[in-house]
DNA sequence: ATTAATTATCGAAACGTTTCGATAGATCGA
DNA sequence: TCGATCTATCGAAACGTTTCGATAATTAAT
């Protein structure tokens, strides 16, 4: 059959427990007796069966990563990037990631099987999940990370991105290449990230001694998609207040505005120039191709894993958020 | 603590192993026993815990699912949405998938930890993988699945798509819409399933007495991309060989395809038709909206899962391969 | 009515680890 | 030199199930 820790333990000529305190790396053990214990195992070849392990420690090594089909799914891959981040990282800790993705509207019948079983240490949220599942995850007491996403109530612990930081980055950029009349649009204010992103515009142009014009803000538009993008601008640039370059909230908005601009035959970026956010796959595309701020998914994922593998070991809950640093690219369009 | 069977049996008066039995869905169990016991786990909200169930049955319940981190992070979620079915059908049948990323090319600390740690019961392999890795794997004598990809040698199980009645129904549809001078372009043929496609555009001519004019056939471009469906068609349209329809080994080079065609000021479809295959998500936002071949990538994700389920249960394996149905999407470019 | 066959239930071992308390040997202090 | 303290190692219980062989109860066969 398989090779076991008794298989070691007899090679080696001790004890299973003292193969066990080698192998969790356990002190109090001789440095030679070490040694022979690991030429063990090398020589048998020995890995331990992760199940044994589980029920033995009462951990079983697996984090539940949770988030909705249709996030996951998406064309743009920006969870599975995220994702794919935490199971890089996870493995280096040794940990499984066990993913789950469920419905957009809380079912008791939708709770992941692996709460039910008790089969993961711990939780990661990806994105918006409903709060009804919220609520019952809290009844487990599992350390529990949110990403890209804060619930509405309640202590939590977020992996988000700078918003503001790359609002700032973006209008910054703009700035420097001598653009003083800004515009922002913004669709749908009410999600958190756009108001972050709003904010970091205006403290950009604060910070630059510049006023806030409110007529260059545009947040009447009900989503943030390409649509929005390009009704915002038609509404911006028919309020005929003068302005040399647009910040869109996202890279979205930003193709729905680059439509509008070729439409009314407004050369980007030699008459506006324009930012967007996110850095989309499609971003390089664009004609002219955006410049944007881009968001590295995989770390996010990884600094997820990291984080909760820290709670996972120190046996403690952290609160409060980590932003993940964001960064500017510059392309075509400014 | 948490409650455990031990506690279920004491509840329902009956021994630790009546339980199980239950649990288990073994026969020779009374009816009102299992009642009895059926409403005690209830009652309890009990779950049996899945890592003592894995150390006992020596069966983990957890299959694994590999794919290289390029296929898995693709703009298109094609992998991500086979996943997705797969993870889907797994819930169901009481299994975890364990999804890993690997490189491109085989190296040894590559090899995923739940192979060395005995923690899968079975493997998925999605996309094209390194051969190095396919025979270590296959060293584990566990049950596996190839999907969208076969193997170059030795026995395995493979889902794939039907790429040769793809190509007929393709086919199939032109000519319906009464078109008899139709080309084909195909890109890098060494592939298989551009070698299938080839294959069915070559049976449905036949099947409807049409000739096999290898003028039509355009095999000539090293890959299947966008580019190459751009000069295929310009290498067509050169030659002079009259034709009323073009089928493109995939939406991607039926992109190409009808940028060259825009160019050269020739309409689709009144002039020339087009059909793709893939229905990848850009196809719809192609002018005109691209008539394409459907595959339902959940299902091919479902069918891996359900297979090697199958296999896990009855205990042997299974060779061969199933297609899996594909679906003609009419739009507008025919 | 007795034995044989069948069925429902049970007890205990097994799965492969970790961990806790025990032990023997070494070191130390006075 | 003797007890006290410390250190390296060990033995055995524990984790929560499944499963196998045993047993008691029931049914069938003669």
């Amino acid at each position: 059959m398989n090779v076991t820790i008794k298989d070691v333990a007899k090679k080696a000529g001790v004890s299973v427990s003292t193969v066990s305190l080698v192998i969790n790396k356990k002190p109090a053990i001789t440095e030679e007796t070490r040694q022979r214990v690991l030429q063990a195992i090398e020589e048998l070849n020995y890995y331990p069966r992760r199940i044994a392990q589980g029920l033995a420690s009462k951990r079983n090594g697996n984090i539940g990563f949770i988030l909705t089909d249709y996030h996951f799914s998406r064309a743009e891959p920006f969870y599975t990037k995220i994702f794919l981040g935490s199971e890089f990282e996870a493995r280096h800790h040794n940990y499984y990631l066990l993913l789950t993705t469920i419905q957009n509207k809380f079912a008791q019948s939708d709770i992941p099987r692996f709460l039910l079983e008790k089969n993961v240490d711990g939780v990661i949220l990806a994105g918006k999940v409903p709060t009804g599942l919220i609520e019952h995850i809290s009844g487990y007491g599992l350390p529990t990370v949110f990403v890209d996403y804060t619930p509405p109530k309640g202590k939590y612990f977020a992996v988000l991105m700078d918003n503001i930081d790359g609002a700032k980055q973006a209008v910054g950029h703009l700035i420097e290449k001598g653009h003083r009349k800004i515009a922002f649009i913004g669709g749908d204010i009410s999600h958190p990230s756009i108001q972050s992103r709003l904010e970091g515009y205006r403290q950009a142009l604060m910070e630059a001694n510049l006023v806030f014009n409110e007529q260059l803000v545009i947040t009447s538009s009900p989503n943030t998609t390409d649509i929005d993008g390009y009704q915002s601008t038609c509404a911006l640039i028919q309020n005929g207040e003068p302005l040399t370059a647009i910040f869109a909230a996202n890279d979205a908005m930003a193709f729905g505005c680059n439509r509008c601009l070729k439409e009314k035959n407004i050369r980007v970026p030699d008459q506006i120039a324009l930012v967007g956010f996110d850095d989309v796959e499609l971003a390089i595309e664009m004609e002219p191709r955006l410049t944007t701020i881009k968001v590295n998914k995989e770390d996010i994922g990884a600094i997820a894993v990291k984080s909760l593998v820290e709670m996972l070991d120190t046996n403690r809950k952290i609160n409060g958020k980590i932003l993940a640093p964001v960064e500017l690219i510059v392309r075509e369009s400014t």
